[in-house]
DNA sequence: GGATACAATATGTGATCACAAATTTCTGCC
DNA sequence: GGCAGAAATTTGTGATCACATATTGTATCC
């Protein structure tokens, strides 16, 4: 493999930070707890250089949080900031969801039933890191239809930041109650009819009613800090 | 000076990033014209290792774009993303100034007052720079007054993706348009009256009025790329 | 002047190294 | 067991190197 970037070959770093950046998505990192960049390295059998260009984009993006010693871990979940998430995620996903309407279709809208139809599968196995994995392609499925310059890499940085904590925090209890009454179904209609006004506000009943429930629940201490039992 | 991180004390890396991204804040690099990391090393007297990682910030942030060859410039601006960065500024700041209403003190005020006679100066002085720096800190003056996680780095990726377009963009004509109808005195007086809606509302009509009018005028496609001729 | 081919030079990338500081482990004492 | 201190080890950082590729410069031809 060439080190040059090509249509389908990409740069060791390239795909650290791709690895990376799925594994922090889906819960894969103990949140508080630091990553050594020597041990990442060896991990993917890999010299530290693009493991540290790696971290540092993921720094930049707000996935992962720099100690006073250099040291990076996924951070931990505070009230505060995940009520700010939750406000970041209204503004800017609403405002996607509306600019995407133009671009939808048919074919687009047959992929956000069936990303619905596997969270559904993923919430009655109980199987969390599916239902991270399928509930994010829904929603970004969606968001990419509008333009994907500015939008998108905001959106993309505030998913980095809370889905870590998802993992370790939702319940099937949680699960259960947010999929009891799917807002997702109010999305595809609002977004079948091309009506941005009524998608905006689904796509925001959705946030309130998922993440925002987060808010005011109750999750221990150690579920901002990963629950180690619970870590698979 | 040792190279842990002290209160005081910076690293390399730190510093290399907070120049470059001041200087893309200030608009010293032209658009579209890739710069080096060797060239950045001489220019700082340092290696290549830090400036390597200061750009993945940089790029991260979506200040700087990355080629396909692996060169790294300010990007381009063009008109679908200069109406979405429109877009998330009026979204992310109107939260950002509604959220920093609990924290707005007397002192605040008084700061938000000086810079906006400061920001007055400049336009009277012609001095586009001085604009751009005392403009940034009027706003983020502001916002920084919320809780910081969340918001301030997202409203930091977005200045930094128009603000060198701004330096090539704006005649003394645009300015004195812009200053004609001062909506920073809006702004100061809504903070004033802690009122948090109509805050919200000074700071979407100004965005619109500032920077929302470059979505429709006539700019070249040399201002765009940087002018080079009216470059400093 | 423009196009082409080739040579020379520059560039990004990944690997490796050295070193100061941070962290962990070990030892001795109470 | 807890604490303190020392020793050993690990870690992040910046520097340097080698190399494949990209870019620039030069020569030649039409």
């Amino acid at each position: 493999m060439t080190r040059r970037r090509q249509v389908a070959a990409q740069t060791i770093q390239e795909q650290t930070y791709q690895a990376l950046r799925r594994a922090i998505l889906d819960g894969e990192f103990v949140p508080g707890r630091a990553m050594t960049i020597r041990g990442i390295a060896e991990d993917l059998d890999i010299s530290p250089t693009p493991v540290r260009e790696a971290l540092r984009r993921l720094v930049a993006e707000r996935a992962l949080t720099l100690s006073g010693t250099g040291r990076v871990s996924v951070p931990v979940m505070d009230r505060e900031k995940l009520a700010d998430l939750v406000k970041a995620r209204i503004c800017l996903e609403k405002q996607a969801a509306m600019d995407a309407v133009p671009g939808i279709t048919a074919a687009e809208l047959r992929r956000l039933v069936r990303l619905n139809d596997a969270i559904d599968g993923a919430i009655a196995a109980g199987n969390q890191r599916r239902y991270l994995v399928t509930h994010r392609d829904f929603h970004f499925s969606l968001y990419r239809l509008g333009g994907g310059g500015v939008f998108l890499p905001l959106i993309e940085s505030v998913w980095l930041q809370f889905s870590p904590f998802l993992r370790y925090t939702l319940s099937q209890e949680h699960l259960a109650q947010y999929n009891a009454s799917d807002r997702h179904v109010e999305i595809i209609a609002a977004a079948e009819a091309r009506d941005a006004n009524a998608l905006g506000f689904a796509v925001e009943a959705d946030i309130r009613h998922g993440l925002g429930a987060l808010v005011e629940s109750d999750w221990s201490a150690h579920a901002a800090e990963g629950d180690v039992v619970a870590a698979p």
